[in-house]
Formats: structure tokens, C-alpha cells, sequence
DNA sequence: GAGTTTGAAACT
DNA sequence: CAGTTTCAAACTC
């Protein structure tokens, strides 16, 4: 999962030295999850990747930083340590960690659904990794509960997980602590998000006297998260997600990516399909359908969309278009519908959704020439971001190592050839195309 | 609303 | 992995 929190242990100073190819390449990303998964640093290579630990748990060190829920940033849900280091190194909370203590714990590896006796969880939507803030709004579904499940049999769903599950929750800024070792009926309301046709999802609980839930909400004007009372009541429907447009599927049954509420982790609800076992009466075989799309592809049911440098939604498209007649600006191209520009990823043909220096313009409305779409689609602002922060990463890293400054600039500029070598190196991939 | 176009997903 | 088919959404009229 190109997850933006990561978390881990391992003591590797050398982890700034390697910034420069590995983010290049791979443009992002890399989740690196390692020994000990609870502690983490921002990551200085590549923007809305994975933060990554160069200093082992527990080790004294002047940076570390306990995460509070006020370092949470309400738009891209990511932590941001108020100390504004470059060296900043969060760890959870203890009530997070402490497994005698806390009701809560951190949820590390795949979510043990699979062997559900009842099958009811949907344990290809848990993400392999953990949760806690690691999530863009986009993946909502990763946390969804099948929304025909009954009181009863979530509560026994839950049951059967062993660790609480802390839930990061939409584009909103919530965040759900869930502790299903004394499971509750969770509730969903609804919000509007970005975009007017999706709904991003807050989980509420029906207020048991004992629950271990909480919800916090950023609002928009403080940075302090509070307990949020739990909402009016949505009964019945314990799943309401984002895109919840009615599909019009009739021939796939809707257990295919075809279907927009399957590929989204939906059952369908209120669509105009036919024969849609996209439902809790044909469970068994969703989640056959379930399994098989992902034996083809491990990351079906992950957004298509990855995280702009910041974290924001807006960022690139996973896979790329390989739009060829619509000039990537209708809404057949994925890129375009989701507002996103192509990039080197992309395999379109005849592509004009790409970026120009018009400033203002989003891919809907900026214009150039065709020819020089190889080279712009490569320095794309996530490209951008990634060179300055290996270079700053280099800087610090001859700072700490109380090098000369003629020295730490050798260091810059060096890291900044091997990042030009990458991207001329793309651009003629691009070119050659 | 019917028919066409389009590109992703699925299949071979 | 490339080519083909299937599918449902987007689009046009």
C-alpha cells in the first residue's frame, strides 16, 4: 500500500543516503515496514511516501515526539509534529501500544477475516497495513463493513479479531478507535466531501454505556481534535460510502471490477442492476468473486488514485491511462474523471491532460503542445518535491555529520545530478514511446 | 431513452 | 505479455 505512515524500528542511517534512486523510481512510495512498527519519521525522500525510521524505538533521542491528536493534519490526515524537525521521530501513544493497559491497539499485518467462519467480514477491504492515519479518503472502503450485516452478526464478526482496529476515517479529518474485543454496532452518517457525488464515511456507535470507541472531529477553525458525540442515528445502514452512485451492471452480476459498487468494496444498494449478487444474500459467492479479483490483482480494491505530495487526494493514477481516442480529456480517461493530470505511468495516446505552467490551470483546463508532453508529464510537482527533498535530505545529512559547507554542497549537488540523471532518464522513456 | 463510443477489466 | 472480447460508463443525438 503506497500508505503514508509508516512505522517502523530499524536503525538505518543510511536510509537518507539511499533517498535519491529508489524515490525516483519508484516516485513515491515504498511502504517500509520493519521490525519495530511504532515508530516513525517523516519521510524527507519522497513526498506523501511513507515516513520511514532511521533511529530504533526507544533509543534516546532529542526529536522524538509522542503523537497527540492534535498533530493529526485535518486534510491530509497525516501527523505533523509541532517541532517542524526535519529529524522529528513520532511514536504512538502509549494507550495505543500497551496491550494490558489500553483498549486500543495498532493493527499490523492483514486482518485475520479471511478465516472468518461465517465469511461476513470483508478481509480483502483491511488493509496489510496499519491504519492509524495511513489512510487517504480514498480508501475508505479499505475499513467498510458489508452493509447487510446485522446487529448480530458484525458484533460476532468483530468478535473473532484479536487486536482493536484504529480506523482513520475521511477526507474530513475523523478518526475511529475500535476496540472489537467489546464490539458495538457501529452506525455510518455520511458528510459531504470534495467532490458533490461522493460521501465520505463517519463511523458512530449507538452509544452502548461501555463502548470503546472514539471519535474525533478536526473542525475546520481548531486544530485540537475533540470527542465528538456520536451523531444522529443512521439505522439500518451500516455502510454508506463514497461514489454511491447506483450501478447499471446486467451481465456481470455485479462481481466484477466492471461494477462500480463492487470495485469500491459496496454491496449494491438502491442500483439499477440486474441480477446483481453483489449482495449479503449471495455472500459466499462475493466473496469468491472477491477472492478471484484479487488472485489477479493483490491491489483490486485499492484506490486508483495515489496521494499528491502532500498527502492530498488530488495526486496521480496508479496504473496510468491508456486512453487512445479521447485525448484523455473526457471522462473515459481515470486521470481526467478524477481530476488528476497523466503521467509518465500513463500509456495514452494522443494525451492533452497533461501539465503546463498556466498556473491556475487544472488538468481540465490547461493546454500545450502535444510534442512537449513527454518531458512535462515527467517533472510533474510530485517529481519536483521528490528532488528537493532528497537534496534536503543530503543537507541534513552533512549538517549532523558536521561537514564543511563546501562539502555538504558537493553532497546537494551530487544528489541532485543523480535525481536529473532519473528524470532525464524518464524522459526519454517518455519520448520513446 | 436508444444507440454509439470508449477504455478498463477479463479472458485467451 | 499481447491481442481480443466483454462490460458498463460516458457520451451523442
Amino acid at each position: 500500500m503506497e500508505s503514508s505512515l509508516t512505522v517502523n524500528g530499524t536503525t538505518d542511517s543510511s536510509d537518507a543516503g539511499a533517498c535519491h534512486a529508489g524515490a525516483m523510481n519508484s516516485s513515491l512510495t515504498n511502504l517500509d515496514s520493519r521490525e519495530n512498527p511504532h515508530v516513525y519519521t517523516e519521510d524527507h525522500c519522497s513526498p506523501g511516501a511513507p515516513p520511514h525510521v532511521s533511529v530504533p524505538a526507544g533509543a534516546p533521542y532529542p526529536y522524538q515526539h509522542t503523537i497527540q491528536p492534535e498533530m493529526v493534519d485535518p486534510l491530509t490526515l497525516r501527523f505533523h509534529c509541532p517541532c517542524q524537525s526535519a529529524q522529528c521521530q513520532l511514536s504512538y501513544p502509549d494507550y495505543l501500544l500497551d496491550p494490558q493497559s489500553s483498549q486500543y491497539q495498532l493493527l499490523h499485518g492483514p486482518v485475520p477475516a479471511a478465516s472468518s467462519s461465517h465469511g461476513s467480514l470483508p478481509a480483502p477491504w483491511f488493509t496489510n497495513e496499519p491504519v492509524l492515519c495511513s489512510m487517504m479518503p480514498g480508501d475508505i472502503h479499505n475499513i467498510c463493513v458489508p452493509q447487510a450485516m446485522d446487529q448480530q452478526q458484525f458484533q460476532e464478526g468483530l468478535a473473532e479479531y484479536t487486536q482493536p482496529v484504529v480506523c482513520n476515517v475521511s477526507g474530513d479529518g475523523q478518526m475511529v478507535l475500535v476496540n472489537p474485543s467489546e464490539p458495538v454496532y457501529l452506525t455510518l452518517s455520511s458528510a459531504p466531501t470534495h467532490r458533490e457525488e461522493d460521501v465520505s464515511v463517519v463511523w458512530t456507535t449507538r452509544q452502548p454505556p461501555h463502548y470503546h470507541q472514539a471519535a474525533y472531529t478536526l473542525s475546520g477553525q481548531t486544530s485540537n481534535m475533540q470527542p465528538q458525540a456520536p451523531p444522529a442515528q443512521t439505522a439500518g445502514a451500516l455502510c454508506e460510502l463514497r461514489s454511491r452512485k447506483p450501478c447499471h451492471c446486467t451481465r456481470s452480476q455485479c462481481l466484477k471490477l466492471y461494477c462500480e459498487c463492487f470495485a469500491n468494496g459496496l454491496m449494491c444498494s438502491n442500483c439499477d442492476c440486474s441480477n446483481c449478487h453483489n449482495n449479503a444474500e449471495h455472500d459466499t459467492k462475493r466473496q469468491k468473486a472477491i477472492k478471484s479479483c484479487l488472485g489477479r490483482n493483490p491491489e483490486a480494491f485499492r484506490s486508483k488514485i495515489a496521494a499528491g505530495p502532500s498527502g492530498e487526494v488530488k495526486g496521480w493514477h496508479n496504473k496510468g491511462c491508456h486512453c487512445k481516442r479521447s485525448g484523455c480529456l473526457k471522462n473515459y480517461c481515470e486521470c481526467y474523471e478524477a481530476n488528476i493530470m497523466c503521467t509518465s505511468s500513463c500509456k495514452c495516446v494522443g494525451c492533452r491532460n497533461y501539465y503546463f505552467d498556466d498556473s491556475e490551470m487544472g488538468p481540465k483546463e490547461s493546454s500545450v503542445s502535444v510534442e512537449d508532453r513527454g518531458s512535462l508529464s515527467v517533472i510533474t510537482p510530485a517529481v519536483v518535491e521528490a528532488v528537493c527533498s532528497c537534496m534536503l535530505v543530503q543537507a541534513e545529512g552533512a549538517e549532523s555529520g558536521a561537514l564543511s559547507p563546501p562539502q555538504a554542497e558537493r553532497m546537494v549537488l551530487v544528489e541532485f545530478g543523480h535525481c536529473l540523471s532519473q528524470i532525464v532518464k524518464a524522459m526519454f522513456r517518455n519520448n520513446s514511446d
